[in-house]
DNA sequence: GTCATCAAGATACGGACCGTATCTTGCGGA
DNA sequence: TCCGCAAGATACGGTCCGTATCTTGATGAC
């Protein structure tokens, strides 16, 4: 028997050990008792923490997820698109289908879950999204003004729907979303008044 | 002991008992027991059968999955568009939320399945929504030289992605995926060359 | 420094379900 | 009529669930 960890520290070795069987057997396969077991605790002292292997995961995900303050700023729209979207790939990625799937699924009968969750791991990208859109207004490359919720998130609906879909986003893919949806959409909405 | 059942009638007992299962405890509780229970027989006749759970549900809900040959035509490209999403909604609504994040979740590792998945409950869809955009095009509404792959599915693209995440689809998010992103989209694309 | 308290950790429980093997028995075809 | 096959029953070892119980180590109050 070695030092017993408490608090803070013991929290923090679940999380770890959360996320390497995660990386090793999948979420299909995790379970309580082996992420017990890796972390050297009990299954008690988890379940003390937390109610189900659902929050469990979407704390430890969230912890591990890389968060970005802003998209650096390439001067056109199109191409600051395209890093938000890489940074999303990124993230999805890190996931996996299969954990993102399995986390929806377990929160899709519960609203507030749902809320949660999207607050915990859509928001981010959203707001970057956002801030990408105002920065193309404040040099003029478009009029933000026609500019609804839904055409904002567009690419990051896309790119989402792909991954969920095929599991996972080329960087083609990532290219037509923005080159033939994204951009025509813009377009089309009369964003771009002075072309 | 009542009439012992084979084949063709048996196979079906067993996907209709799949199929009340389903409906009373949800796909996160279905199981081959409760299954195989419900239809008057046991595990191995099931497992003679369907591999898994994953085959079983899936062939389960192809077999309740409303098919239509063709969408009645409207005279317009928006109301085509939003019939053929309602048409989609239905059979969503059918699955619910928490299946289909299970069969997407379950086939994520596997490109075969995943392949018969799309085909099984995709393809469908996605060739009405051809239909409606060939019949835009022979009405002279819009021009289908620049319509891309991924410009033609986008309502559907945008329809599933607010199920999965919201487990849901407004009459609202329908009309404004239409008339916010969809045909916008096609008029920047240029596909209203006469406009 | 001592000690009361509280949580960590170990263990065990009943229960559900997995996927498979074995056996019998009824049904259908030759 | 009888043979063969699949339906159906049963049982198996196994894993994991979520909870209860108990011991013991660490912490913090005094």
């Amino acid at each position: 028997m070695t030092q017993r960890r408490r608090g803070e520290e013991l929290e923090q070795a679940i999380l770890d050990a959360t996320w390497e069987e995660f990386g090793e057997v999948g979420f299909a396969k995790l379970t309580i008792e082996g992420v017990a077991r890796r972390a050297g605790t009990s299954k008690p002292v988890i379940y003390r923490r937390w109610p189900s292997m659902l929050e469990l995961m979407v704390d430890c995900a969230t912890s591990r997820m890389p968060t970005v303050d802003s998209i650096p700023e390439t001067g056109a729209l199109r191409e600051d698109t395209i890093a938000v979207l890489k940074l999303l790939r990124e993230r999805m990625v890190m996931i996996g289908p299969a954990a993102m799937h399995g986390m929806l699924s377990l929160v899709s009968l519960d609203p507030e879950a749902l809320r949660v969750l999207v607050t915990r791991f859509i928001s981010h990208v959203l707001s970057l999204m956002d801030t990408v859109v105002d920065r193309a207004a404040a040099r003029g490359e478009l009029d933000p003004t026609p500019l609804t919720e839904r055409l904002r998130r567009l690419p990051i609906d896309l790119a989402r729907n792909e991954f969920l879909i095929t599991g996972r986003v080329e960087d083609e893919a990532i290219d037509a979303i923005v080159d033939e949806v994204f951009l025509p959409a813009l377009q089309g909405s009369g964003a771009f008044a002075t072309e």
